[in-house]
DNA sequence: GTCTATAACCTGATAGAC
DNA sequence: GTCTATCAGGTTATAGAC
């Protein structure tokens, strides 16, 4: 592990427990065990630093939704791959995931434009998926915007909770999530 | 409206739309039209106001909860109502509810220590509620947790969905939500 | 109740010795 | 590649004139 990659991971922890613009290159430096200055030998700014972390992970984003809509299947499978996808990058990479939702705004020019369009076009396939449910009779036709908003939230949030409980296994999650999102939480034999 | 309110009405939107810790006493005192000094004769510091915006709406949901675990009723009837109430609160309140999903972490002593009392007895409260419905066959036996952090996910990023879209019927958002957190995205009827 | 001036400190970033 | 010293500016908050 090269230093520049040890500054990154050592970031990712704190941006994550105190918010990027609460820490400082003093902070930072000081759990590295060296002195704020030294670190501009390996990055150029701090604002570097934030979008190599979300950037990365927004690209990563966009490379697992391209697969899913590669894929030949209904609506529902595509949903499924879209949350099993969404749960392996949170399960390896909560800290960037969590810095990506709060930060985000604090990217600078062309990082914070390139982030925009990675995450606009990742909501706009994912409305065609549903869209094209809706359309076939699949999924309810609920607003899509909610069911889009819906199932956004829950995926994006889901590294809050996992932190609190960890150890959780991964299938059991996916599956749980899966079904809570697509066929909701009352049980049909009731009543 | 007292000039104390109008800070505070101002700082919303300010801290809503740079974060808490990116906007400073000068930021505030321009949009008001005066100097930062004058700000300390209506407030005594910054963090006094970030505490009054997020603690009122802490205690305002603490209140809602109250009123849902008086009525008699089942456990989706108490959920439906809980749903309810969130989203009238959002409606009203969408920047304090940005604020205190992403600045609670600078809450200062005791407003800190009191803000995490107020969300984590509302958690409790809902838990309660879910398992209370997984108990009696209400609701499906999945994981209590899982049900629990979907429809928080979901309940407390409403604003940021709302924003984009405001103008929506509030009636028609609490029946869409509702319906895709308790029933789910998937049509029955098909195939 | 708003102002100017300022205290005391923190910020990202750079220059240059070693 | 890390250090010390420093620049240029920003931060919350206070003192005291008006």
């Amino acid at each position: 592990m090269t230093r520049r990659q040890e500054i990154i991971a050592s970031a990712k922890t704190l941006f994550r427990e105190r918010g990027y613009k609460s820490v400082s290159m003093r902070d930072l430096a000081k759990v590295m065990n060296f002195k704020a200055a030294s670190l501009y030998n390996h990055i150029s700014s701090k604002e570097e630093i934030l979008s190599e972390i979300t950037l990365n992970l927004a690209r990563n984003f966009t490379e697992e939704m391209k697969l899913v809509k590669q894929i030949e299947a209904d609506s529902v499978t595509k949903l499924e791959a879209v949350i099993n996808h969404h749960i392996d990058i949170t399960l390896k990479n909560p800290e960037a995931i969590a810095i990506l939702n709060n930060d985000w705004m604090h990217l600078e020019g062309s990082h914070f434009e390139e982030f925009l369009k990675l995450r606009n076009a990742y909501e706009q396939d994912l409305r065609h998926i549903i869209e094209y449910g809706v359309n076939n009779g699949e999924l309810k036709a609920n607003n899509v915007e909610v069911i889009l908003f819906a199932m956004l939230s829950t995926l994006r949030t889901l590294h809050s909770w996992y932190r609190k409980r960890s150890g959780v296994n991964g299938q059991q999650l996916k599956n749980d999530i899966t079904e809570i999102l697509l066929k909701g939480i009352i049980d049909k034999k009731h009543s």
